[in-house]
DNA sequence: TCTTGACTACACCGCCCTGTGTAATTACCT
DNA sequence: AGGTAATTACACAGGGCGGTGTAGTCAAGA
């Protein structure tokens, strides 16, 4: 056969960068196909190495869902661009991700629904996820100096959330505007709000 | 054993009465566990007749599940009652469900996270539901006499999937009373700027 | 009483999945 | 040259699933 490329990459790559190679593909298919739909065998065929191998860098499909899961949390940061620019771009960077058709919807929502209750470290980056992307608006939101960031905050949060499901099920971005739009007038009346006191 | 159960209520009850029992036990099974998670066996032990029987009124559980999302696609009704009661109401409703603790998210966008491209019929009724939910919202903001009616019932829409993909994360309904907030200012705002023309 | 139709229990098929066991192969290191 | 560690192909166990086949049971109607 053609194999043994497992092999190859094994003595060039370092364990780091092929559990970060098996988990990148790994990402690809849950993401797309959904973490149940996706085996162990599909994932190492992905990238040409033995499902045996794949078990040497993963224990278990468990503990690479957990990866996944982990990978997909990043740390949303804060730049110094305007705090109104930031918060509105998530909506534009939601439309980019819709457009660019891959979309999926919310990879930790999803994982919430394929799991259930059964795999409750999934539940927990879930929540965590959720809330720190709105912490991140909360802090934007605050260096704007609006009133009652946090209940904004959740309600920014609220929508995004809103508008990647129904971009998952409409299978188009064509909200995304309407949802920015709410978002926009929701902090211009926070501010309003506040100017007035 | 105990059984026969089927037997007897196959004397007393017709077919459609006994599709729409084995309906309402896939029902419960599938929006609890989700559709891949149960099995047709699970289904037909919940309501004490065999396999067998269950493949008499169902030709599959592709039909099945079919059957199920048609259920669940009920018809909005719209009442005599103050229009922006009743589009309030819906988040009120929401809350509800959730603190009724049987709350497992959007069966439909469940379903299209979980059957994923391969079963397009799932895919078309849920886009139906949110699109008559959708429609529902508009006629009701068309009643109150708002600009722009059509984005609003979409941003209305969003807020509701959102205040559910949230609820169903974080596992309460601590969120709805400032999803339903923001629909209310987004529906005042939109009275006002009718006003002022 | 006898026939008919629905149901049951149970076995079974074929498929897919996670995870492991094994012997052979390969490339690097001493 | 020989040893070592990783990888490979392959088989297989164990389990679940959708779906079917079959023989027997039971109640209703002629």
């Amino acid at each position: 056969m053609n194999a043994q490329i497992g092999v190859i990459m094994s003595r060039w790559l370092s364990t780091e960068e092929m559990q970060e190679r098996i988990l990148e593909a790994a990402d690809r298919l849950f993401y797309r196909q959904g973490i149940r739909a996706v085996g162990v065998d599909t994932i190492a065929d992905e990238i040409g190495i033995s499902k045996r191998t794949l078990y040497n860098y993963y224990p278990s499909k468990d503990a690479l869902i957990a990866a996944y899961m982990s990978r997909r949390l990043v740390t949303l940061e804060i730049t110094d661009r305007p705090p109104l620019d930031q918060i509105l771009g998530a909506f534009d960077g939601l439309d980019r991700s819709i457009a660019a058709k891959r979309f999926r919807g919310c990879a930790f929502v999803n994982a919430v629904t394929e799991l259930g209750e059964g795999t409750p470290e999934a539940h927990k980056l879930a929540i965590t996820f959720k809330e720190n992307r709105r912490l991140w608006f909360r802090e934007l939101l605050s260096r704007l100096g609006v009133e009652d960031e946090d209940r904004l905050a959740t309600q920014l949060a609220i929508l995004l959330d809103g508008a990647i499901a129904t971009a998952l099920v409409r299978g188009n971005s064509a909200m995304t505007g309407a949802a920015k739009e709410a978002a926009a007038l929701l902090i211009v009346s926070a501010t309003k709000k506040k100017r007035k006191r």
